[in-house]
RNA sequence: GGAGAGGUGGCAGAGUGGUCUAAUGCGCGGGUUUGCUAAACCCGUGAGCCUGUAAAGGGCUCCGCAGGUUCGAAUCCUGUCCUCUCCGCCA
């Protein structure tokens, strides 16, 4: 969420901005709410004040007759507090469900546009367009010459979009993640496996809306909790209601968890293989900075990101989000497209976005500065290191070799424990 | 899953219907004393929101969370979440 005062003090730019991003939220009707709201509330603390000096004097009563009359006086009071309070509470719910929608404020130099069409690249891997010289196949026919993946056991088990691994795509699958942890580590992240579900209010907190027809999220029946779409999640959670010292800032945390999601509404678009799937493992980078800081950080997360799909040899380019396609919570975001032989195209493997103090503020995560009077809240930033199925399309599709095989990049090659996937006999 | 105990400020911990405006200690900040350090002593020390000032000040809310009873709730009642102990089951 943004700030209450700030759209109040900057209505004309929250405008402005919801029409960059394509939000039709009533800022008009939310600025007037704003007025109501704190008139109401005046009242309601006037009230109060008044109800808790009667309350006070009763105890100092002199006589039961003088009791009796202040007592009517103070549930004259408290229910006529109990009425305007009611009327509070049906403002601040509206304005509060115009507030949820108003999405972050947009960083300057982010492309404005309509939809990913708009995105400008930015950027471009140290590894060269492969250029093959027999026809190359896609991950789903590569993946099927060397038994890599049982589509067909997925979909009997679980329905479509879920899928077996086998044999070396077990390996890779593991050597992709301890390929990102061991970069990650050596700069200072903290390793975490993260709960694979969440309660309800840390989804919402983080900006994701567990429920409803267009969700993106499994919710568990009867239960307050859901099953996450990505460790971003779980650990912006991590610091929900909390307040930390500034110095203990930056927190870089990564965590590899499982993620889950509905894709409701995409079927058809994107839906062959392992690009858009149900479940996959992710390795994710988060950090909690100072609000000064987080814009070196989204530049350092994306240079993570590139040094890490670099090191695969796998080409790519940068974009950075336009307006319309930077979702509700991001302030920037970055996107690595890896080019994708099986379709001739670039496809997205990975996302970084800095979120200011967006997903902070939802989720009441704060920092104090020593010495200082009051609490801020801090910026919340996160990062796909490793998206394990749309890393695997990169690597078998931009490894395959003309005899059928794939040779795996090198940094993969020890947990794999060969440097080739040969088709089986 | 069952039974019991408990959730109070940065921490420990008192408080079972009305000066709780939350004791006390530790920690933290400032000061006095002092060759330096330490000790001792003194003063101060939560957050959010509203209002408002030159600075200030004033008010409301917050004792896990949500309801309820009451003129009044940290305190009583209901629900819920979490933690601990024991039992059962189990990788």
């Amino acid at each position: 969420m943004l700030d209450r005062k700030f759209i109040v003090e900057n209505s004309e730019a929250v405008k402005r901005n919801c029409r960059d991003r394509g939000v039709a939220a009533d800022v008009d009707r939310f600025l007037a709410l704003e007025g109501l709201r704190r008139e109401r509330q005046a009242e309601v603390e006037n009230l109060n004040r008044r109800a808790n000096e009667v309350s006070k004097s009763i105890g100092q009563a002199k006589d039961a007759t003088e009791r009796e009359a202040r007592k009517e006086e103070g549930r004259q009071l408290r229910e006529r507090t109990g009425q305007l309070r009611a009327e509070l509470d049906a403002l601040a719910a509206e304005q509060e469900a115009i507030h949820r929608w108003i999405p972050n404020m947009s960083h300057p130099d982010a492309p404005r546009g309509r939809d990913d069409q708009a995105n400008r690249e930015v950027g471009r891997g140290k590894t060269p367009l492969p250029e093959f010289d027999f026809e190359p196949l896609d991950h789903v026919e590569l993946a099927e010459r060397l038994d890599l993946i049982d589509f067909a056991g997925g979909a009997r088990v679980a329905g479509h979009g879920f899928y077996f691994l086998k044999n070396e795509a077990v390996l890779l699958e593991l050597a992709l993640q301890r390929y990102a942890l061991g970069l990650l580590i050596g700069e200072g992240f903290t390793p975490m496996t993260t709960p694979d579900l969440a309660s309800n209010q840390i989804l919402e907190g983080t900006g994701y809306i567990p429920r409803g027809p267009e969700t993106q999220i499994y919710s568990i029946e009867n239960q307050n909790l859901s099953l996450i779409a990505t460790a971003e999640i779980t650990l912006g959670g991590l610091l929900a209601g909390q307040t930390v010292d500034a110095e203990a800032l930056p927190l870089k945390l990564c965590g590899v968890s499982h993620c889950f999601r509905t894709e409701a509404g995409a079927h058809g678009k994107e839906s062959r293989g392992l690009f858009r799937v149900h479940q996959f493992t992710k390795v994710e980078m988060f950090a909690f900075t100072l609000p000064d800081d987080s814009e070196a950080m989204l530049e350092y997360l994306r240079e993570l990101e590139c040094r890490l799909f670099d090191g695969l040899a796998i080409p790519y380019r940068v974009v950075d989000t336009a307006t319309g396609d930077l979702g509700g919570p991001a302030y920037r975001k970055y996107d690595l497209e890896a080019w994708l032989p099986g379709r001739g195209g670039f496809g997205e493997v990975t996302s970084t976005s800095n979120c200011t103090d967006y997903q902070a503020r939802r989720l009441n995560a704060r920092f104090k500065v020593k010495g200082e009077k009051g609490t801020r809240f801090v910026h919340t930033l996160n990062g796909t290191a490793i998206a394990i199925s749309r890393a695997l399309i990169a690597v078998l599709e931009n490894h395959q070799q003309a005899d059928g095989s794939v040779a795996i990049p090198e940094p993969l090659r020890a947990v794999v424990g060969k440097d080739v996937i040969e088709p089986r006999k």
